[in-house]
DNA sequence: GAAAATGATGCAACCGGTTTCAGATCCCTG
DNA sequence: CAGGGATCTGAAACCGGTTGCATCATTTTC
């Protein structure tokens, strides 16, 4: 395919150590023959194999990145940030997406494992355990993102879920609501919708208000779901005043639901999302949701496995990021409170 | 790290090419030994080194993907078709994100060669016709998506983009629009969005409207973007009574920039889109877009690249995906020929 | 001016697999 | 029971780099 540093030292009459240490430690080779070198290399095209170099290098200046779909807007802002933070430094990033399966996930690890990547970036948070204990057998750095894992020992990058879920719940409350519903993503696939959930049940118990659970619905984070379960909600013999969204593609599609049942959005009935994505201030009206800060974890993650890569840091290292919730017009005080 | 065929060659008392042929052909090897050497491989965690494996056989199961940007989300789409169909067939994907610059991507095809992939999807003509030649020369294959090159050696999965602009500039005029205003992607990043806009012309032409120029403006593909083009087109001594967005995302950001002007969008303005995101059917007023096949058409590109890698097919394949008008109610009539 | 230190380069082993080739073993046939 | 083919396995070369060590030339030092 393209020459060889074994080739090129025939042709130019040095040996392939020679040439290597050109490519690698330039400073240990003389001028002269440096230059040489340099000239041949860009001459005969030469490309670096680093199949070859990662084998005996034991780095393969990968990293991989797990994720649950790359289609949340969401994810592939935090791959953004994730993948710049990599470029900077001199990394690829190989992907993999696991679809909310535990065990594609554990699949894809393996690969992973399999091609060498230096660490892995998980976005979201659990792993199974077991794939846990494996890379630390292993000795694999990796991180995760969006969620703190309860084990101390495990480097994240990560914000609160349970006090976003919460600040949202009691903004709601603070305006007069008393019957909110919740549309989130299923529990059992995704602990960070669980306790931003526990978060908005902590906000109704501090207020004594009781939260009804056949308000909580559980769906797929996408429009169409987030649709669905509104309409549903709405459909009741007691619907609430406030629906509270696990993500702001469920909130989207809440705003249509309820725009259908002839509700306007704001006044009748407020709606929140989570995430915060570009689009969600020109909506109409604009969203009120919770502000992640996705882009800024995934250069922080990416930045942190490098460090861990490089220096071989020890010390599992924590950051907690702030989110802000942002007050738009799809929310307002509830119905009846303002004709009172 | 783990355990290498050589060391495990051994403890079972084999050697290392019938561990390798276990690994490759295993009917080659005697039932007793195979079953001796899988147990083996299982009860010491073998994994397999990809690195040196590809050395030899010179195939990595890795393709490049190479993309101007994650956060786009008709881009996340078709990256996601990509990634399904190419993990079905037991490939593994290597990012590269360029930002619209082609000495970026020029650099990134460099280092997806220096890791040997496979093969590279590029998402969005054209690539430098250097890199074109590049990989011609050292075999190296790939396919083009969202566009069309003009090179017919060239495979290619794509659809009609000028086709788009066309109908969709041809559905406004019908509706009795005269003034039609354009935002896009600027010209000279995109040519997708350049033959959006002869399309766009073309139609104009064909019904001797003139196209005033004034009211194309180019921009970056973003909501905010789309918002600032739009209010520049409205705040105009002789505002157009229409706005053919080149995506989704601008067509939000301008739906934003006409509710603040107090406009009613399908009504007081028609504005469209290009892409149909998920969400775009759940805006309020829903959007009128082109729908793409996004990722019907990665899922295609890797399904033609695994095969050219595999099959060694010299022929260039092409694929020319449809695209549909879809008519919401972000369109109507112009407002003075409603009340003629 | 000899000894020691420094600098520049090559040799050869190594990374962890694959593959060709040849030899050993086994089975079948006449 | 010799001969021939099929089946199974190992030795060794190879993929394309890196690196420890040895060697030899060149300075530096006293």
């Amino acid at each position: 395919m393209t020459i060889t540093i074994a080739e090129l030292g025939k042709i130019l009459g040095v040996s392939r150590s020679t040439i290597s240490r050109v490519l690698n430690n330039p400073e240990l080779v003389k001028t002269e023959t440096r230059e040489k070198i340099v000239r041949g290399l860009r001459e005969h095209n030469y490309v670096y194999n680093a199949l070859a170099g990662g084998l005996t290098k034991k780095r393969t200046s990968t990293i991989g990145v797990m994720l649950p779909t790359i289609t949340n807007p969401v994810f592939a802002l935090s791959t953004k940030g994730i993948q710049e933070a990599a470029a900077e430094r001199g990394y690829s990033i190989l992907l993999g997406s696991h679809n909310y399966s535990g065990d594609t996930e554990a699949e894809l690890v393996r690969v992973f494992q399999e091609k060498r990547v230096d660490g892995i970036i998980f976005n979201g948070y659990p792993i199974k355990q077991e794939t846990v204990d494996y890379l630390d057998r292993l000795k694999i750095p990796y991180v995760i993102t969006w969620e703190k894992p309860e084990n101390p020992d495990i480097p994240f990058v990560a914000f609160d879920n349970a006090k976003g879920g919460f600040n949202v719940a009691n903004y709601l409350l603070c305006l007069g609501h008393r019957r909110i519903g919740m549309i989130t993503a299923h529990f059992k696939i995704s602990t960070r919708a669980y306790k931003r959930y526990l978060g908005f049940r902590a906000a109704l118990e501090q207020m004594n208000v009781p939260c009804d659970e056949s308000l909580v619905i559980q769906k797929d984070y996408t429009v169409m779901e987030g649709r669905e379960a509104a309409s549903r909600l709405l459909a009741g013999s007691d619907p609430p005043t406030a629906i509270v969204c696990g993500n702001d593609l469920l909130a989207m599609g809440a705003m249509a639901a309820a725009k259908e049942a002839g509700l306007t959005v704001g006044k009748d009935l407020s709606i929140t999302g989570f995430d915060d994505l570009e689009m969600s201030s020109t909506l109409n009206p604009p969203l009120t949701t919770v502000r992640i800060p996705a882009c800024q974890m995934g250069k922080k993650a990416a930045e942190l496995l490098v460090d861990t890569i490089e220096k071989g840091t020890r010390i599992a290292q924590h950051y907690l990021l702030e989110t802000d919730l942002i007050i738009r017009g799809s929310t307002g005080p509830p119905k009846n409170s303002q004709e009172r």
